[in-house]
DNA sequence: GACAGCATGTAATGAGTTACATGATTAA
DNA sequence: TTAATCATGTAACTCATTACATGCTGTC
């Protein structure tokens, strides 16, 4: 009856206690990486809890007389329902990416696009290298804001960090082969094509070998 | 005013006319790794193309005498419409992986717990390379269904094999490591986070110097 | 001739995003 | 002192999923 999202909003307050602002601010760091969703939903999400006994609000008056916030903290029964969640079988991964949409229909429109939705795809993937490398050295040098779970931090960021990647590096060679199509349609299997569709398939087998 | 869903639904009206079945089938070809969605949307979003002109719907009697259907085929005005979107900016990826989320609030349940939600994902990817390596062979042996789209389809299977890939290996490396946890939770910089950390950034450094 | 499964849809409900609103703080 | 930005929220609307409905087709 909960939804993925109340669980991951949850999950944040099992850690402590958040203003729905500070929410945001921290799902820029994780949350994001796995779970993408509005920032409306972490003010929302939070009354949800409340009405149902998951969680608890607090109004403060932060500092000197600035504006009245709710901070939300988990209550026992929280924990429980995260507990059993926990113990439950997760949903299979999605990926949502509109640049290999657009790769899917390539053939309709001009090779300058295809190559800016390839190039999109790549400057993401950099930028987002450079935000995640940021936060790594952080974690390095001071242990970051949650030196006791770093062991699961880490863990996580493994594995964004090997799905980033895999998207630069799909990009640059996808650029590398775009550049010298003569044109978008009708190619078919091209050398290149044969090529890369052998090596696909052999990565595959490699893998599924293992 | 379209959303990106009509677009891709779109793209798939503008290779040849489908029913609405016959999308949902295609659908697990190809969209469902870039833009999943419900089956039911492919019910939907084609009345919507008709509405706007960019789709026209024809009943069809298949064969002998069964239920009627509609075959939905673009029209010039989609066409355009397609080229136009085509050409402008993509939004940028966003990966949903619930397992990887489970490991975030992972210190809140057992080991038990975060072993499964490992092993899930690392079981979805061996399941979804062994199907996209079954598609795979099938066009290296006869062209698939779209010979002439082959250099784009060979592209876009090697996102989606790098992608899965990069899944697959990180669950087996997370499973050996967890396995040697003695808890989930309080463990902090333990030799081998503090390793794999200074791996992380290692690879986002090299990635970044390319 | 009934039962499973394929093919074709529809409706209700819930989730999620976008746009807006408003008070406080800071910088120019 | 105005403008920009941060902080805190709300409302409207769209999108998406889930569950249901129904007819046909093969098979036991």
């Amino acid at each position: 009856m909960l939804s993925t999202t109340s669980y991951a909003v949850l999950g944040m307050l099992a850690v402590r206690p958040w203003s729905a602002y500070e929410l945001t601010k921290q799902m820029r760091r994780s949350l994001a990486y796995c779970w993408p969703k509005a920032e409306s939903v972490l003010y929302d999400e939070p009354k949800r809890l409340v009405r149902l006994g998951l969680a608890g609000a607090r109004e403060e008056r932060p500092g000197n007389g600035s504006r009245t916030r709710a901070v939300y903290a988990i209550t026992k029964a929280g924990r429980a329902a995260l507990r059993e969640w926990l113990a439950s079988e997760p949903a299979p991964p999605r990926f949502e990416l509109e640049p290999l949409l657009r790769l899917l229909y390539a053939d309709r429109g001009g090779k300058r696009d295809l190559l800016r939705a390839v190039a999109a795809a790549r400057a993401w993937a950099r930028a987002e290298t450079e935000r995640g490398l940021a936060q790594l050295e952080e974690y390095q040098t001071d242990g970051g804001p949650f030196p006791e779970r770093l062991h699961i931090i880490v863990l996580f960021a493994d594995l964004c960090a090997r799905l980033i990647d895999a998207v630069e590096e799909w990009a640059a060679a996808a650029e590398a082969e775009i550049l010298a199509w003569p044109r978008t349609n009708g190619l078919g299997a091209t050398p290149a094509t044969t090529q890369r569709l052998a090596d696909v398939i052999d990565r595959s087998r490699r893998l599924l070998d293992r």
